[in-house]
RNA sequence: GGUGGAGUGGCCGAGAGGCGAGGCAGCGGACUGCAAAUCCGUAUACACGGGUUCAAAUCCCGUCUCCACCUCCA
């Protein structure tokens, strides 16, 4: 089975075909950096994530782009209000967005271009439409360049809106607009504005246009053809179906499959800034397992919106349920290890294996349409399989079952050991207190075990309680205690 | 008004004409000094009303409810 992906444009499942074969093309829309990063940001780079390492999984050299858009209308409002430069506050944002990739394993994008370093290329777009006949500088010395959407027949064909139907913008102003529904391209200078966030144009200083960014910077990285555009499902409208008409009238194909993804809902409303019903990532990560936050991500499907409210225990018992399905997986990961610590032989080979039969549908869910839900289902069934291996000393069973879960893992994310989860669980003085925490529970643990020998289990529990009551759990193997935190 | 999406068991969350995805919680059992972890077994379901069919959660008609987008939004 081939890659399947629903198209946005078409409202279909559709059979993924590669430009060029072999080669993906991805563009989405990152963030204005005007604020925070929250989970719905971050919704979208893990679903964009998991559909690279997907891809590339699949065999496919993937090149992903996802713009910053550093200059906005929020970006001037907020930096005056807090008499800090513009360009501050959106590298300040910037990097919190790329601490938030990286505290939930996304891996960054091959290009990240920044909206403020390509007005050249905008301007070229800019000049191929008004030559097409499609954008014209408004006539009211504003400095605006607005796209004519009434000069292009085929708008409205990605959100499936007629152009005569869309509720008339009530409050907005026409400005030197021959059309409500015209949107700018380069927005003119104004005198409150910081002259920094301006450029010369053959129209007069000003700066990018939302949308226009989008097109210039993925026709620049990705060429005026390439395979998937995606973003949050709100961009469909205006901004995507703006994209797509600007980049066309240009003469540029575009995208050749629009994927969107779904809300994180607060109490079923959308999670937005300007609801302020946001959860940080950084908050998120501090009070759970940024592993568990991953899995609490992807596990829905992506066009299936998510409800997160902390002030919710249903919601509270989902993020406690993916903790619980990270222990399940962490689990397994351990005992598997441990049981093939001693025979190689089993690992040897086990690696290259053909896939597993648990592996298969984990495929077959993928390809359909990033089925993540599945695909979860698949991994959860080869752990099953694999805890039985181990209850059976089963080591060459293991190491196979073993060596599927880790590839499957490795696509979600998800794999405790994997190069994005290094270093993630403590930071440096976590690394120092280690060995000594280690240290002194072992001898805790020495101590509860020469009470067990006595059949002593008053002491023996004490010393159980005293290490749970810290937080600690311990287990008993053949093989002695175990604790974990 | 236009466009799109959704309603599944105690909970989360898939599926899309016949065999109950998976996870969490529950119950019974195995293992254990007792636990934990793990394994085995197990219940409860498709918003409502009609219809089609040998068979409907799934298809059709109608109704209700919820959500999103219609120029700030991941």
């Amino acid at each position: 089975m081939t890659f399947q992906l629903y198209n946005t444009a078409s409202r279909r499942i559709e059979t993924f075909t590669p430009l060029i074969p072999g080669r993906v093309s991805i563009y989405h829309c990152g963030m204005t950096v005007q604020g925070s990063p929250h989970l719905g940001h971050i919704r979208k780079e893990v679903v964009f994530d998991v559909l690279r390492r997907w891809l590339e999984h699949s065999g496919y050299q993937v090149t992903v782009v996802a713009n910053v858009t550093d200059i906005d209308d929020k970006i001037l409002s907020k930096s005056a209000e807090q008499g800090v430069p513009w360009w501050a506050l959106a590298y300040h944002f910037e990097t919190e967005l790329h601490e938030a990739y990286k505290s939930l394993g996304c891996r960054p994008p091959t290009y990240e271009p920044r909206a403020t370093g390509h007005v050249p290329e905008m301007i070229e777009l800019i000049r191929a439409l008004i030559d097409a006949g499609h954008a014209y500088p408004a006539d009211d010395g504003s400095g605006d360049v607005y796209f004519d959407v009434m000069s292009w027949p085929r708008y409205g064909e990605l959100s499936g809106m007629k152009v005569n139907e869309m509720a008339p913008a009530e409050d907005s102003d026409p400005r030197g607009k021959r059309d409500p529904r015209d949107f700018a391209l380069w927005k003119g200078h104004k005198d409150t504005e910081p002259l920094t966030a301006s450029w010369e144009t053959p129209w007069g200083r000003g700066r990018p246009g939302w949308h226009l960014e989008c097109s210039a910077m993925a026709g620049k990285y990705l060429g005026d053809a390439f395979d998937i555009h995606g973003g949050g499902i709100d961009l469909r409208f205006p901004h995507h179906e703006n994209e797509l008409a600007q980049s066309a009238a240009a003469g540029r194909p575009f995208a050749h499959y629009w994927m969107h993804n779904a809300w994180v809902t607060m109490a079923g409303e959308k999670m937005s800034k300007s609801l302020g019903n946001t959860a940080r990532v950084s908050e998120v990560t501090r009070s759970h397992n940024p592993r568990a936050v991953r899995y609490f991500l992807l596990a829905p499907h992506y066009r299936s919106t998510i409800e997160f409210s902390p002030a919710d225990e249903q919601t509270q018992g989902s993020l406690d349920e993916a903790e619980k399905a990270i222990e399940r997986i962490d689990g397994f990961l351990r005992r598997a290890d441990e049981l093939l610590a001693g025979s190689a032989s089993a690992v040897e080979g086990a690696g290259t294996g053909s896939p597993t039969a648990e592996e298969q549908r984990f495929a077959t869910a993928m390809d359909d349409d990033l089925g993540t839900p599945g695909a979860a289902a698949a991994l959860f069934e080869a752990i099953g399989a694999g805890n039985r291996a181990i209850a059976d000393r089963d080591a060459p069973l293991t190491a196979q079952i073993l060596a599927g879960v880790r590839r499957m893992l490795a696509v979600l994310g998800l794999d405790p050991d994997g190069p994005e989860w290094a270093g993630s669980a403590s930071g440096a003085a976590g690394d120092r207190l280690e060995p000594v925490v280690d240290g002194l529970v072992q001898a805790m643990l020495d101590q509860r075990a020469e009470a067990r020998s006595r059949k002593d289990w008053a002491t023996a529990d004490a010393i159980r309680d005293t290490l749970s009551g810290l937080g600690l759990t311990v287990e008993d193997t053949p093989a002695g205690a175990r604790w974990s935190l």
